[in-house]
DNA sequence: TTGCAGTTTTAGGTATGCCTAAACCATACT
DNA sequence: AGTATGGTTTAGGCATACCTAAAACTGCAA
């Protein structure tokens, strides 16, 4: 549980890492953060909203730079520096959009996209100032571990909400943060991080959750539901391992 | 004292303004916000660290956006447009340095560079929280004053420390903070904001000046006393009208 | 008044990062 | 095996924001 995942070696972030390098490399990162699947460069483009082209491009230039493994029409693997790069830049997301809740009275979810954009622009002291005054928080607000300055972190392993089978209890790790909808219908909801709850029903892909307190039931759309992670903590037995995920 | 000055009209910061933009419109302001000078091309490039052609071509775009009044060879001024978008980054930028040295722990000295890079990064409802989270500070740590929400400021009127006369008594008011070895040795002279001085002395355009309370006497090379600003306490009519301005 | 020095603009070129359209390759299916 | 499909790369361009070198202008000074 929760495998310590650390990453030695000092600050990559080079010179030659401009805005975009940074966000390829988080965003690289960030698609296998959670399963470990291949990345594809479509996958990339789609993310990162550019096109194939431009990924192909990119990915050549990041290879040149040592950040990333890359052959012909294979999947695209960071190196050991990339994931450095990659750690960094996550460090300094979760940190500002911590320090945005707690400090600046914004939202969940209101946070993202100004972290996308604070990232890029804060020195390596900033960072660690702010992580002193904030109190080395370990999990940002929407559930996801903080880096520490060494790069480590504990990474919880979690399960999406959307795979999980009916009649469970669960408890609610982690939100995607560049979901907004999800973040609002569980604001509304005041179901919060670390909230156990029901998994009841499931029909046409969605997923009825109820709160173990309140008996009230929330229909979430199958693609609300695949932005969560959950913690199992008593799985009934009762079989029929909830709705297949019927992906993108 | 103190005319106050206004700028009605709102938040100017449209689309079209790049991070380049942002930076020239602030220079531009920047170069007349003391002394009412033309502000010329080559002081533009010198202060922005570029070239002459490219200043004459960023010019002609910011032309066409409605941002500066230009005709060739002469001097470059910027419309009502522009000045507002000037003050909305000088608003920025002023906040951010009153941030960082308040709750963050930096120093005078350090936040200059932090805040020239975060001023393009923050959205507009991350700097009115920010505004309302310091109590609406009217003056950044440099004692520059900081345009209000409308964008209206109260512009002291003050003078170079090194055009005042000798045996002057003055209050200093504002520290160039792009000038970090003159925001040094005051750190290091404990000479903060609004401390009263005496000018003592002056001679190959360096200035002699002693703290009231202590007799010490701090020599200032003509290029720090030139980055600080200073208003007249008690001017000792005993003439010799301080050192020339041996400008560069 | 003419010339010259310094400033400003034009001309031509580089680097980054994106695009669309077209060629290419690997794989999966008949 | 043969071919269709779709993901990937190449080719050719565009926009921004710089640069140096050369031409053009201004304004002061002999
Ligand atoms: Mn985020
Ligand atoms: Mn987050
Ligand atoms: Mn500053
Ligand atoms: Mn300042």
């Amino acid at each position: 549980m929760t495998p310590r995942t650390s990453a030695q070696g000092q600050s990559t972030r080079t010179d030659s890492a401009t805005t975009s390098v940074e966000d390829y490399a988080k965003t690289i990162y960030g698609l296998a953060e959670w399963d470990d699947t291949a990345v594809s460069a479509s996958a990339l483009a789609k993310t990162l909203g550019v096109s194939n082209p431009s990924v192909t491009l990119m990915v050549r230039k990041m290879a040149d730079l040592g950040l990333v493994d890359h052959q012909p029409y294979a999947p695209i693997r960071l190196t050991e520096q990339g994931r450095q790069l990659a750690l960094a830049m996550v460090r300094r997301h979760r940190l500002l959009e911590t320090w945005l809740v707690r400090e600046l009275g914004y939202g969940w979810d209101e946070v993202h996209d100004e972290a996308e954009r604070l990232e890029h622009a804060v020195s390596e002291t900033f960072v660690d100032r702010l992580d002193a005054r904030l109190g080395h928080p370990r999990v940002d607000p929407h559930g996801d571990p903080i880096p520490g300055p060494d790069l480590s972190m504990d990474h919880p392993d979690t399960e999406l909400l959307c795979r999980v089978p009916t009649s469970s209890a669960v408890r609610l790790e982690q939100v995607d943060d560049s979901v907004p909808d999800a973040l609002r219908v569980l604001a509304e909801q005041q179901v919060e991080i670390g909230a156990q709850v029901h998994v009841t029903a499931s029909e046409s892909g969605d997923v009825v959750v109820a709160r173990t307190d309140a008996g009230e039931g929330i229909r979430l759309a199958h693609e609300l539901a695949h932005a969560m992670r959950v913690s199992v903590v008593r799985s009934d037995g009762s079989g029929a391992s909830g709705p297949g995920d019927l992906e993108n």
